[in-house]
Order: C-alpha cells, then structure tokens, then sequence
DNA sequence: TGCCAGGCCCTCTTTAGGGCCTT
C-alpha cells in the first residue's frame, strides 16, 4: 500500500478531538493537573497530582490544590490517575476515533509543548504521531477567520460570549474542550485554512521539566 | 507583596519591542 502523499492526506476530513490541559502554571517546568478531550458526544477527562507545586496564579483561576498527596477543585476531592496512566487513557481515545485532528486553543504556544514533554517522558511521541493526522490552533485560526469583526480579545472566553452569547466556566478543562468545539462549529473554517494553521509535534522540543526548588 | 515563561503576531518593523494568550 502506498503512503499517502500531503495533499491526499490534507483532503481527507478526519475526526476531531478538541482537547485541553489544566496545569500548575505557565512557565516551562509546570505539570499537567487536568486533561480533557472531546469528539462530539464522546468525551475524555483526567486529572494528575502534579509533582511540583501549584503556582498561586495558577491555583487561583483553576480552582486546584494539593493538600495530604490528595487533589482538590473548589474544594471538593477529585479522583486521580498517574500521568502515564492519563497519557495511554488519551492515546486509546484518539486511537479508537482513527486519527483524528487535534484542536485546541493556543495549543501550538502552550499544551502541544507540554504535550510533547510528557509524551517524552514516557517515550509515547512516536505512538501518539502515528495516532493522529495533526494539530491545529484555534488562535490563529479565529484571528484570521474573524480579521473584519474587530474583536478586542481572542481569548477563548472572549471569543465564546462574543460569538455564542454564552458565559461559561472557564478554567475547567472538560467546560473549555465542550465550548471549543462549540466555536469551532460556528467559525466553520474550510478544509484549506484548517489545513494552513496545521501543525505537528515533529519539530515541537521538548523542554525537560526543570526540578522545582519552590516545592 | 509581587513576580515568576515563552511562542506568536503585529507594527510606531524587519538588526526590535510590546501585547496577546495559555495556567
């Protein structure tokens, strides 16, 4: 069977599978706390006690907090896996759904390197490569679909009660994957821009996680 | 108490600087 060449794989409409992480900040040491993925009706979401500590900006808009080895959001205990065990769960979800295209926002800055990181860690990078057909950013993609409309922010929040008139928990990764793909049905963007913002974890590095001398 | 990062994009630009966006 031949490989298939760019432009064939481009043409296809694969399935999609909005994802989002929840971490304990924004520098390049912080560690996933929360993963959620969705594909319509179908949906993935996980949470990791973090080995570092949860930077105060970060517990603040997240609501998490790590008392006694035990994960809290708001307050109320939430059941945890092993990352390894979060990753492989996220493996078999894009596996089931047969390479699928993976979509987030501000992605390509922020989740995909971390991403990269802890599939790295596990030596998973070449799993996960085969098991998608490639990543896209809604950023950008909402900057260039929405040039005329002058919006003042393209956070997704913004973004989400401009264009949907919703106000929504944000900063609860399973909320943020559900309203993405919510947003993502209303920019509606063609298979040639979808195929301009696609990117993969090919040249993404992967910066070693940094031990923390805060925790 | 306040700050802590980094990639991308835009412009008052391109050899830079600053704002946005993610937690």
């Amino acid at each position: 069977m031949q490989p298939e060449t760019d432009e064939e794989e481009n043409s296809k409409q694969h399935p999609l599978v909005f994802f989002d992480l929840e971490t304990t900040g924004l520098g390049q040491d912080c560690e996933i706390i929360q993963l959620a993925a969705v594909n319509g009706g179908h949906s993935l979401n996980l949470y990791i006690i973090p080995r570092c500590r949860i930077q105060r900006g970060a517990a603040r808009v997240t609501g998490f907090k790590v008392r006694g080895q035990r994960l809290y959001l708001h307050g109320q205990l939430v059941f945890t896996n092993s990352l390894k065990e979060v990753v492989v769960s996220f493996l078999t979800f894009l596996q089931m759904l047969g390479r699928p295209l993976l979509i987030g926002h501000n992605s390509r800055s922020f989740d995909c390197p971390l991403l990269a990181r802890a599939l790295d860690e596990l030596d998973l990078r070449a799993e996960f490569q085969a098991s998608v057909s490639g990543c896209v950013d809604t950023l950008p993609l909402a900057r260039e679909l929405l040039r005329d409309r002058r919006l003042q922010s393209f956070r997704q929040e913004n973004l989400v009660r401009e264009l949907l008139g919703i106000n929504y928990k944000a900063h609860d990764a399973l909320e943020d994957v559900r309203t993405l793909q919510t947003l993502y049905g209303f920019l509606q963007p063609t298979q040639d821009v979808v195929c301009r913002h696609k990117f993969t974890l090919d040249t993404m590095e992967s910066k070693p996680a940094v031990p923390s001398s805060k925790s």
